[in-house]
DNA sequence: TGTACATCAGTGAACGCGCGTTCACTGATGTAC
DNA sequence: TGTACATCAGTGAACGCGCGTTCACTGATGTAC
């Protein structure tokens, strides 16, 4: 790759880390302006333009890096599950841990999913939705392995990603104490799910 | 009341019409101008400093009235179960015909409860605090009648609060085939969580 | 390797716009006597 | 009931501000020969 193309390149990626940057419980995409991205990534208001067409198009690829990031915890969390067990538990505690990791990209993600911007809500559900698919399989495959049949995995995923996203974003700006407990009771309500899907799978046989 | 108070009132009132007319899926109250809400409203921008400091404690006006909504939504919940029965089914049922009746009055909860001002969030989080409340003690009342003992019931509350919040919120903008959809999802999952809080507590004792 | 030309990321001046807020005002409504 | 004064919701002009976007430009980097 050219010097010119590795420059072109840390200057786009000098904003995406600015607006990332501006993020914060009291911040949204929406109250950012091009003007001040382009100064806190140090260039000419103007230069914005040579890496995107318009300030949203800047926080769409953000989104694709969440859906990386997502992607990636799960994989994480898959391993770690295959070694210690208890896949609840290790589940909600890896998404705890990425969200320390990636707090103002996650930040980001919850809030455009109920946000003003179309294309953010769509791309973010469809970022979600992948996660719902691939928690349904591993559900049914654990329930495959243990012999606990599920009533309706896919429902069952829904309502686990619900819990652990929207009970999840109060952990952004929690104490760790208050991580704590939200950890705890995030793993007594996806167990009570659970044991409710294994409940109906056995009535329904 | 005075001819000139009651004018007053009716001015506000049509300040608070008009912001919560402008909201849309596309439109949250962080976009609105205070130019923009008093041109809809028909005074001049600066008569609407007569009525509000800013623009927020409007939007802090409208939480209110969203709470005072919700739970007469509740009370009206509560006299159709005792009818009907079925207290799950007809508690969803319940709460969309709502959305319905206060589709912007709810799009402003939910998008701001996770939104940039701290004054809306905590305003909102106390709102759906006393809901949680309300129906862990309804729960427990129904567990009680049933002589099936409940696990933990506030905590079951909660989650099913999150639940009918968020995928009620697609609600808002759904067909009537997606709603009817939603509904039947939603129910499944409650059910969910209350046979797995009854499975718990069958394993307590 | 050197030369001549092309590319293109970054620039600075300039624009028009809607915004929130201030101010001194008006005139209808309310009140005291 | 009438009069004199007080209140106050609503007004219009004016302000300074940061915004997004355009434009013609510069000069370093890349490319063809």
């Amino acid at each position: 790759m050219s010097a010119r193309a590795e420059q072109k390149l840390r200057t786009r990626r000098a904003l995406m880390d600015a607006a990332l940057a501006q993020l914060s419980a009291d911040r949204g995409f929406g109250s950012l302006s091009l003007r001040e991205v382009a100064r806190e990534a140090g260039i000419a208001p103007t230069s914005f333009y040579r890496h995107f067409a318009e300030l949203d198009e800047l926080g769409l690829a953000l989104v694709d890096e969440g859906g990386v990031a997502l992607r990636q915890l799960m994989r994480q969390a898959r391993k770690r599950i295959a070694r210690d067990g208890s896949a609840i538990s290790t589940s909600v505690d890896t998404f705890i841990e990425y969200l320390e990791n990636n707090t103002n990209l996650l930040r980001l993600m919850l809030r455009e999913k109920t946000g003003v911007s179309k294309s953010f809500r769509t791309a973010i559900k469809a970022e979600i939705d992948h996660v719902v698919t691939e928690l349904a399989d591993d559900l049914n495959r654990f329930a495959e392995q243990q012999g606990k049949p599920l009533h309706e995995a896919r429902l069952v995923a829904e309502g686990m990603v619900t819990l652990v996203f929207n009970q999840g974003a109060e952990a952004l700006d929690a104490t760790p104490k208050e991580k704590e407990e939200l950890k705890a009771k995030l793993k007594k309500e996806l167990r009570m799910i659970l044991l409710g899907s294994q409940t109906l799978a056995r009535r329904n046989t």
